[in-house]
DNA sequence: GGTCGAAGTTGACGGTGTCAACAGTGTTGG
DNA sequence: CCAACACTGTTGACACCGTCAACTTCGACC
């Protein structure tokens, strides 16, 4: 793996996207504060002039990552001529994106580390992310096409869907059970039984 | 933390015992093949005669421990009067393990340790609890309560909903985010609106 | 032009997983 | 009956990791 260019920007933000890179290499084990430093191409403990911690740089890595799922999300979403269309995307992008960097899937919504920690910034991004999809949630509403049960909620609902789904696929076992051979399957299964019950009386 | 007694079952079961307690009480991070070794009381090195790697340890655990979910889904939901209630007993079951026992739940469905093992015997004891799910789902849609989708995929969803929510509830963002109040009040919601679409035609 | 603070370096410490070599011990085959 | 052997456990070492402390550079600012 090569250097980092090492004049481009500043060090912090060397130190994020190297820390970025060898999460999606090589998986959480490889993400060592001292490899990271050697990406950059500072000595092992210059990481300490930027982050008190390696829990605040993961924090780092976890609101940049946050970002990025939010801007995939967006991207995805933004050509869709309703919002059906764009719950469709949603989960395409949110599938792609776990399977994609799979590890920093798990940091962002499973690492225990940075669960403790309960950075401020990492859970705005994380609260803007599960907001971006409250949206979309609440225009399928409007467009009759998922039930009118109290938009927290139901989104509450198919965000957990999705991230348990993702998280169930990168532990690998989605495989075995035959019951889970696409999630995209199962969160399809998922809107198209919440629209079923959109016209049903007792939806809430 | 006191020793646990020596001579009372092989030494193989007790460094399992004694890696569940110190991961439920320190959390993974207290999870350390010396600790273990210290709490049996025997050399750090002698668990390398029982297990061949810290993940061979972490999979009898995780082994261990879909059994202990299997046991407590059984025991809740067996006193049922019918399907339904039974679906409401195991909700419960459910969320109670992941918060009576945080670390212990990651282990068993987002450690990527684990994850990455593939052990035969964790694979079979997950496949395992997701069948008993699987029983509970098909009772379910046998009474009507549910749709008549492909019980698989509906276990499926209703699988990944439940453990979404528990992951979700466990980062601590359940708090922040209103709409997560209560995992229960969700997985009801859950349920509810699958009984609605169990009634409405399109329902697959 | 001298001061000061930020950024980086070197060196050390304890802790962790793992390997290698050795010691006791109970069972078994000749 | 005794020697060979497979288990289980011990001691000691190694590399790697996060982190702390002390020292060096060096550019900005009064």
């Amino acid at each position: 793996m090569e250097e980092l260019s090492p004049t481009s920007a500043g060090t912090r933000a060397l130190l994020i996207q190297a820390a970025g890179r060898l999460i999606d290499e090589g998986g959480p084990g490889a993400l060592t504060l001292r490899a990271v430093a050697a990406l950059v191409g500072i000595s092992h403990n210059a990481p300490y002039r930027h982050f008190a911690d390696k829990r605040a740089l993961l924090a780092a890595v976890a609101e940049d990552g946050f970002k990025q799922l939010q801007a995939t999300i967006a991207r995805e979403t933004a050509s869709a001529p309703n919002a059906w269309a764009a719950l469709l995307a949603l989960v395409r992008a949110h599938f792609t994106f776990a399977r994609t960097r799979p590890a920093l899937y798990r940091l962002l919504f499973s690492d225990p580390e940075l669960t403790a920690a309960t950075d401020g910034a990492v859970e705005r991004e994380a609260m803007a992310t599960f907001s971006r999809v409250g949206a979309l949630i609440r225009k399928a509403q409007a467009e009759g096409v998922l039930p009118s049960a109290d938009p927290l909620r139901l989104t509450g609902l198919f965000y957990a869907t999705l991230h348990g789904l993702a998280d169930i696929e990168l532990s690998g076992r989605a495989r075995e059970a035959k019951g889970f051979q696409t999630v995209e399957e199962i969160a399809l299964l998922q809107l198209n039984l919440l629209r079923a019950a959109a016209t049903a009386p007792s939806g809430r």
